[in-house]
RNA sequence: UGGGGGAUCGUCUAACGGUAGGACCGCGGACUCUGACUCCGCUAGUCUAGGUUCGAAUCCUAGUCCCCCAGCCA
């Protein structure tokens, strides 16, 4: 007897789930799909929802869906249709064919409500929000039944038909399913089912006067579409029941079944649409796609690249409990991906004048920089050099700690690609302050390195003065104070008074022809991404580690 | 005092009755024309108390703590 082979340990409850199923012959091959309300844009935790999705697809030969759950026109915008199609092919994901909309449904939707009101299961309710509200009961005692729940077909019917036709207005009355005014799981206490909103669809346009809510939609979208597996956050839990007791009551024609996942959460980050719109608005950042916000616009517009946030979900992982991963995860997967892809370039950011005294004035040269040390055919190039130049003012010190090994008086330091050169004197202003390095350089050094074998222990990033261009950089810090922002209350109340600065840089002149969305290496400081805005601008991605400065 | 979930190194996550493993962080060291990268090493965990078993993170019992639910939002 042969026993089937044991099935690899794949990592996570929900690949296992689609194994089994496979396995069983339960479904030939998988079918899910992401289901976006476009009522804002994508961020960083909806990136984990589509990995899954399309994920899976992928992985077992299935197809993953994208479907706008658009069943509340007060909310969405076409803005956020496009936006969202935009950022899910910016992520490395493609539905092929498979655009659909819960709007689409509307038509069926409608008359799977009226089967429902046939059959006994649905009623209109004339109760005020509040009445219902108040009689809905708490968690622990029951609702009370609507006066209204006993209608007879007939005047549910012709109720529910006005309702359609637009002759009441809104809140007036709305469609209930008929289940357990007593249940412990308060989504079976009458769930509302339609409610009349005289509104414009994005879609839809004036069309309709009544619209379905999320529970009287999703499930019966994802059968219409003969989605397999129904993959949602944690929060829908106590909304299976629902979700299922619609696809026994209605002619469906297949048979999803949902299943949940712990949502993601990150350290010094806020998730939650209703909070990011708000810093939006109020202008606590520069829009949807300020490099600050957890967006993937954000994310896109600071540099990430899309296999980081890949990565990044990946090794976050799926689980059922709620968790908060550490940023300093996401952290380690861009540099770990822009490590290997980045261009480096020298970059000054906060410039420090050197003068060589000993080089003549008015000479320059070109010196051979390697452009990927971790790419080989990534080539090199020519990095203008002379007399005066910038290096970073972190890499001076006048009185050193005796850890410090870059640039003081009578310390010997190596220019990255070029020479060795020899603080001789800090020129100071009136108030004290050092402007001005006078330092002589070692002709022999020419490229990096000794002939007679003496080494230096520090070598500098630089630009030739003569040629540098000037470019606006922005520096981004977490746009929150404590890793848990609003855990006392309101999240605008931790906002980083510091997340943003801008300041002037001094550049190798080649990265004025960086390109808009290039990410490089600024050597030893970090990964940088040329801005769309005007001029030369770029934004930090990420920085690089910094033993040096953590240690002090 | 209702219903539904969950608890494994500091963090995230594996292990499906048989050596508690990986990643991130942290700490050492090697290397280095980036105090980066890379490499090597170290630190550190099964919520508690019982029980079943040759053997328990896993099964049973009783607790504890955490999360979600009372929109005509999704």
């Amino acid at each position: 007897m042969s026993e089937p082979a044991v099935p690899a340990p794949t990592g996570n409850f929900l690949w296992t789930l689609i194994q089994d199923d496979l396995a069983s012959g339960k479904h030939k091959s998988p079918v899910t799909r992401f289901p976006p309300e476009p009522n804002g844009y994508l961020h960083i935790g909806h990136a984990k929802a589509i990995c899954i999705n399309f994920g899976i697809a992928e992985e077992f030969g299935g197809r993953c869906h994208l479907r706008f759950d658009d069943t509340n026109p007060v909310k969405e915008e076409q803005e956020f249709i496009d936006s969202i199609q935009n950022d899910v092919r910016w992520l490395g994901f493609d539905w092929g064919q498979h655009l659909y909309y819960a709007s689409d449904y509307f038509e069926t939707l409608y008359t799977w409500a009226e089967h429902l009101i046939k059959n006994g299961h649905a009623y209109i309710d004339d109760q005020t929000a509040e009445q219902i509200s108040a009689n809905r009961g708490t968690l622990t005692s029951p609702g009370t039944p609507s006066p209204f729940r006993e209608r007879s077909v007939e005047e549910n019917l012709d109720l529910f038909r006005r309702m359609r036709a637009g002759e009441f207005p809104n809140g007036t009355r709305v469609l209930r399913a008929k289940i357990d005014m007593a249940s412990g799981n308060i989504n079976l206490r009458d769930p509302v089912l339609y409610r009349i909103l005289h509104a414009h669809h994005p879609r839809t346009g004036d069309k309709w006067f009544i619209y379905p809510n999320y529970d009287f939609a999703h499930g019966q979208s994802d059968a219409l579409e003969h989605v397999t597996h129904s993959l949602c956050s944690l929060e829908f839990e106590d909304h299976k029941p629902l979700y299922n007791w619609f696809l026994d009551k209605l002619p469906v024609p297949a048979r999803p079944e949902q299943t949940e996942f712990a949502r993601l959460n990150i350290t010094y980050t806020i998730l939650s649409k209703r909070h990011l719109t708000q810093f939006v608005r109020d202008k606590h950042v520069r829009g949807w796609d300020d490099p600050r916000m957890p967006t993937l616009a954000g994310l896109r517009r600071r540099g990430v690249p899309p296999a980081a946030v890949r990565d990044f979900i990946k090794r976050a992982g799926i689980a059922r409990a709620n968790s908060v991963v550490d940023i300093a995860m996401f952290d380690a997967c861009v540099r770990e991906y822009l490590n290997k892809a980045a261009s480096r370039y020298l970059g000054v950011l906060r410039p420090l004048k050197v003068v060589i005294e000993n080089y003549p004035e008015g000479q320059s040269e070109e010196l051979e920089a390697v452009n990927n040390p971790e790419d080989p055919s990534a080539g090199s190039r020519k990095v203008p050099f002379g007399r005066e130049l910038y290096i970073e003012q972190d890499d001076f010190m006048e009185n050193p700690p005796k850890k410090f090994f870059r640039l003081s008086p009578g310390m010997e330091v190596r220019l990255r690609y070029a020479y060795f050169i020899t603080c001789r004197e800090a020129v100071k202003d009136a108030a004290g302050n050092v402007i001005e390095l006078r330092c002589t350089y070692d002709p022999a050094t020419k490229g990096g390195n000794a002939p007679d074998g003496r080494k230096v222990k520090a070598t500098m990033h630089w630009v030739s003065a003569a040629h540098a261009v000037k470019a606006e950089v922005r520096l981004y810090n977490p746009l929150f104070m404590r890793p848990d922002p609003g855990a006392d209350g309101d999240p605008v109340k931790d906002l980083n008074p510091n997340s943003l600065e801008i300041i002037e840089a001094r550049l190798e002149p080649a990265l004025a022809n960086a390109k808009v969305g290039e990410t490089v290496q600024f050597e030893r400081l970090g990964y940088f991404c040329r801005d769309a805005d005007t001029g030369l601008v770029f934004n930090r991605t990420v920085g690089l580690k910094d033993a040096y400065a953590k240690a002090q």
